[in-house]
DNA sequence: GATGAATGAGAATTCATTCAT
DNA sequence: CATGAATGAATTCTCATTCAT
């Protein structure tokens, strides 16, 4: 018992440990990129030895990919509770919608690098670098899929599109108005009325 | 006579040899990011030495420069001239969406470059390094923006969100698509007819 | 005590790798000049890798920069001490002069450099780089130039020019004897009996 | 004769060429000092293509080479005229350090660098750069030697030292002065009166 | 004979990673 | 087990020199 309190409290120190490195990288990587962050620094800024950092990372690429992890599994897990919520596939969009927002003003530095490297994935470090990142988003975007299919077969939605289409398009109206925000902060800001950035894809856009 | 065409043939083949470079080094950092692509290895992609890439470009971040804004210049030029065309508001979009498309089968590296850098723009590189293509891009957007808003104002569109805001959105659902396909070309392709996108826009999602 | 007893090793570990450094870095700079020594060759004489020297030095001019406050540290120190020696100025001149020698015996490296260097600077290296050094030899010389002014005010010296005027030809006719010496050590000696150089200024110098 | 005439004209033009680009080096070397100039540098400032500097020139040492010999030249004709000038041995060593002084003034660009480097030579290029030099040099001293020895010999001078070694002391007493003025020109001058370095050695020399 | 574009060896510097303490 | 000093391969950039035109 006293064993497995122990190990447990060092268990618990030790997530503690991985979670601040995570953590000053993360804020450094955001704001510097990948590669303008050298290991030295992070751990001068997580406060552990360089050392100790490659007790808990393998090398720099898997400090970085554990971020990503990290943080795309946080993010899945944010986005799926929305759309959990909602009683209909509409409030299940508006859910989505917002979300997206309310994730960017919580964590900015996390959506900085999630759209410098998430998006311009495969470019800026070893291409595939993560299967389970994608297979994160894939499930995030299959999920939006199925919302709008379900939509469109309780005959909520019209089929304009395929419904694999239509959570693409929303999936990235969403990143531009994120995007543009990060862009410049004090100019816009994402839409606190998610209707906005569903309007567009629900009122229809040609008149009469 | 024979000196204007001894100086016009050095005049070109200084271009060229400047556009292989160019080429060179746009295939390799679209293939393998800013980073990881060394001097050296543009060096002999091109078939020069090192010490002429340094003739034509300052540094290495100049060189990079000088592809995007090289790109950047073409991607304008080409979508300028398809929203030129077309009879009516609906026209230039489809025009616009149709060509977006074509650049991306045409230019792929560039165009790989373009989402890794210009949408992870301010991470990746020295933040503002480059004012002459977000004044482009800028541009561009205003155009669309514009569209938009004549569209409306000639009652051919209902005005379902501020003009500003449907130009993000089209231009990002376009990206969406372009970026799965950048995926996973073998089973996507970006929509042949552009209509596909710009339904998703046009029709009204909302039944009846 | 252990703690403390710890640290203060570790500190003169340190002194001692980078007295190591300097002294290997002083060896090649006085053979070959500063531009003929790459880093890499004072780190492989010095026995440590690259990236060593540059914990210890933020660049090659730091570390060249370093050597030449070190050695004028230490010429200033010797030459100090030999001013306060002597009853009298005349004694004092003598310690002077004959303390330049044994400094040119003790240390040829220092003293190959310091000629090379010193009164060639402002053109091998950027002008005032070196303010500290300059502030030393400046202090050095007026010390001298105190001796000649006191004694002429003891009368024991004519005032055949100005003390200053008097310290710059006794530092410079030294130093026209080290620079014989240093190119032919087999035909010449730095005079062993330092009137021989006093006696040139004194002969005449001397009242009555 | 013609042909004569032609080469005679080829060869001053050679020459005229020749000189331009050793003048234009000179200034830059003395400015920047030799590792600091490139070949291209001194190709441009002497309106020349860099390969034509290699029809002159076998490589960069020799272009510095051809310098130092082409200015040693000169002063080496120079002074030797002023110590053909002057009655006696007094007027003759006056001549040689007002010459010397003409010669600060007139070509601070040669003096700068013989301080620079006929100083500090074999420790900033390869040592012993340069045999014709140090004959000259050496013809130059000897010839001072001898106006002490003659001095000496005819009783206007005590023998208070040798005579190479008062030369060693004239000489280096004038560089001193010489280096004071080039660091500070607005502050010091190099004495317009040779009498004032004179006294120094003088005022005991002159016997009784 | 002049030109200057092209060359590529070589230099300074950085930084991910290791390992003795 | 944590530490952080030491490592050295890799990278960017320069510049003396050559040679085709």
């Amino acid at each position: 018992m006293t064993q497995g309190e122990k190990l447990s409290r060092r268990e618990r120190e030790r997530l503690r440990q991985r979670h601040d490195m995570l953590a000053a990288a993360l804020e450094l990587f955001s704001r510097n990129g990948y590669h303008n962050v050298s290991m030295n620094e992070i751990a001068e800024k997580a406060e552990f030895a360089v050392g100790t950092l490659y007790k808990f990372f393998k090398n720099k690429e898997d400090l970085y990919k554990s971020i990503m992890i990290e943080q795309t599994d946080w993010f899945h897990k944010v986005m799926d509770k929305a759309m959990d919520d909602g009683d209909d596939e509409i409030e299940k969009l508006r859910n989505y919608v917002r979300t997206r927002g309310v994730a960017v003003t919580e964590k900015e530095a996390v959506v900085r690098l999630y759209h410098a490297e998430i998006r311009g994935r495969s470019f800026n470090l070893r291409a595939g670098l993560d299967d389970e990142i994608s297979r994160q988003l894939n499930e995030l975007r299959e999920r939006l899929t199925e919302i709008f299919a379900s939509g469109i077969r309780n005959n909520l939605f019209r089929k304009i599109a395929e419904p694999a289409q239509l959570a693409l398009a929303l999936e990235n109206i969403c990143s531009g108005f994120i995007m543009r925000w990060l862009e410049k902060p004090e100019n816009n800001k994402y839409p606190e009325d998610p209707d906005v950035i569903l309007n567009i894809i629900f009122q229809g856009l040609i008149a009469g």
